[in-house]
Order: C-alpha cells, then structure tokens, then sequence
DNA sequence: CGTCTATTTGAATGTACTCAAAAGCGGTGG
DNA sequence: CCACCGCTTTTGAGTACATTCAAATAGACG
C-alpha cells in the first residue's frame, strides 16, 4: 500500500508525528476499482471517504429522466465521497464510479470521526479541506448562473487542462451542464472562430 | 448584546464550559446594518463572518453585464461570509448586503483561527458547519443541473416557506436563476393551472 | 473483425431571455 | 395624510440559446 501520495497531501496542511501517521495509515483501507465500477451505488448508506491514488472516479446524479449530472471528477490527489448522504446517515442520492482503473484509499466515517477526538489537527485538516470544497462549489454555482455554455466549456478547458484528454466528451458535457450534441456543436463554433 | 441565539445555535452540535463560552463572546462585535447597506463589498479583503440575529442578509455576485446572481440568504439564526475570500485571501467577489434592518453578531477569522487553537470544540463545530453548508451547495447545483426553472421555483418555495413573504421577487428569481420577467410568467403559468 | 458506444451533424422545437411598455406598490417629503 | 417618485412586477412580442430526435460516422474494446 503506497501511502506517500496520501502523506504529502496531508502534510500541505498539518504536521504529525510519527504515532500519529501510524495511527492514521491504521485506519485506512486500499481498494483497487475497474473503470465504470461503482464505489457508492445511489440508494445506499454513505459510509466512506475516498482519497484517490490512481485512476480517476466521478460522482453524480441521476435525473427523473434518466440523466446523468457530473458533480465532481477526483483524479489523482483528490479527495472523494457524498458529503450529503454522509452527514445525513439517509440512503445517497450520487453514484460514485471510476472513470479509468482507479485504486483509492478509503477509509469509514465512524473511523474519520473516531480520529477527530484522538487527533484534533486531523479534524483541523479536513476543516480546512471541507472549506476549500465549499468556496469551489460556490464558484461553480455562479458560473452556472451567470455563464452560457461555451463560456463554462472554456473554464473547464483551463481549470483541468490534463483532466480533458483522459475524459469522454460526454462526461464533460454533463459536468458542464449540457446535452453531448450541443457541446459537439459548441466545440466546432469554438474551432471556427480561431 | 443579546448571545443568546448564538449560543444555542452553537449547543446544537458542542457543549461549552463558563470559561469557553465567555471567552468565545469575547471576540463577537455586536453590528446593526441598515437595508441596502453592505456587510462586505466586492473588491474589499474579506476579514469577517457573521451570525445574523436579526433580520436577513444576501450574498451575491455580479457579473460582467451587471446582473446580480444570488448565493445565499441568511436570516436570523443563519451564518454567511464570503468563503471564496476569506480563505484566498484575495479580493471579495461577492457582496454582502441586508435585505432588511438587521443585527448580527461578527467576528474575524484571525480570532476565529486563533479560537480554533485554543479551544478545539469550536473547530469542530464550524467543520460541521461547513460540512453542512457544502451538502446543501451540492443539492442546490445538481437542483440547478437537473430541474426547469417551474421547479427550481417550487422546491425554494417548499424549503423557504417563510422567507418567500420577507423578499423581492426579483431576488428569489436571482437567487433561483431566472430573470424577473420570467418568474413572474411562471408563477402566473402556475396559477392557472390551479 | 464486429459490436457497441461516443461523437458529429442537421432540422425542428422549447425554454428562457431581451427589450419595451404599462400597471402596481412602497416609501418619502411636503 | 396624501401625492409623487422610483422601483418592482406584469404582460407581450420577438429572439437566442440549448434540447430533442434522428441518422450517419468515428472510435474503442473484446
């Protein structure tokens, strides 16, 4: 179990000891995941947190009509799970699947909850992280209400420039906020003007 | 200085001693603001976060043709700041206004860092804070992703009950995503369908 | 190599926006 | 307390952005 990708990430924020890293590296389970394999299926009890190692996962949800909307893509680094179904303890609302053959680091919220109490730092890391999630949120709301399609497509491009090759158009598409026909149209009007 | 509703709010999710809770009033400042009158303007370092006792503020950002987009209300017991902000540390986006004569209870995140050091409860309690505050930011995007502006309308109207009365319509169509011009259809689509 | 899914393209449609003008409402000052 | 002014809400006509449905093409994977 490779954990230095992990350790770093943690260490942008807070310092542990040597106990204190051991006793985190206890809690946390590795679990490899096939393309299109689901870590948390809709309907079920959130019970995990996801830090992904390789690969690339993506939450998201299903409409009335079938629909699939994107809510978050975690390659590499990144932190995963449905913050809603989990504060809640009520059956998820999201899917969350890979998007390539992903391996991850997960471990339980009891588990997560448990070290807030032995660990305070940990729970100042999360804080912390849980922040940084909410002030992106809130700044894709806003482009959502303020920006047309093409104008959210050209963030995506700039915000995630490694993220687009690895994706299908169609996940893109639904991240965006758009059906995969009209971004297809939107790319070429884009390819046009330069 | 009237504490006694943040105090509660905060007994929901931590216990504080005598000592731990004098010396958490002792970093609020007591403000009044008049209606229209800014708590934050756009383009100022954003420094403080409030707890609304009175009274009802918004958050919004204005985009490039002048239009506002709104994030937040917060009425009597509801917390708001610009998160964006105050965690860059960069110029705010947003501004913070009252929609009515309202009294708040405001303190800086200097203290409020320096409190999370030295009482780790308070931590916890604005980790669940924000942990909440991200799930319901993640509704409101896939509400936004996934539903018609008829829709959007019925769900603030069944989750606001209350709040519909106090505001503009023209801020529950920002707030909502629409223009004015077409809420006002839809509301009128709605009735007749009564 | 064949099958299945993703992407592109086109035509028709729909949802929401823009602009304009009238009606309603609230607050302010005389 | 009323009258006026400014802002909000309503209504309508024309428009734009994005969707739906359909079909053809391209790509990925076993």
């Amino acid at each position: 179990m490779n954990t230095s990708l992990i350790l770093e990430n943690i260490s942008k924020h807070i310092t542990l000891t040597e106990k204190e890293t051991e006793r985190f590296l206890s809690i946390l389970e590795y679990r490899k995941l096939k393309k299109k394999h689901a870590f948390l299926q809709k309907h079920e009890l959130v019970k995990q947190i996801a830090f992904v190692v390789k690969g690339c996962l993506r939450s998201y949800a299903t409409d009335g009509k079938g629909y699939e909307h994107i809510l978050q893509f975690a390659p590499e680094d990144y932190w995963i799970t449905d913050i809603a179904g989990l504060i809640s303890e009520r059956p998820s609302l999201l899917t969350i699947e890979a998007v390539e053959d992903s391996e991850m680091l997960v471990f339980s919220r009891e588990d997560q909850l448990r070290l807030f109490n032995e660990m305070p730092k940990l729970e100042h890391f999360f804080r912390i992280i849980t922040e940084k999630s909410l002030a992106a949120t809130h700044n894709r709301l806003i482009d959502y209400m303020s920006l047309t399609a093409q104008e959210r497509y050209d963030g995506f491009c700039k915000r995630y420039p490694n993220l687009i090759q690895r994706l299908p158009q169609k996940q893109i598409a639904s991240y965006i906020g758009v059906t995969p026909e009209f971004l297809s149209k939107t790319k070429s009007e884009l390819l046009k003007k330069r």
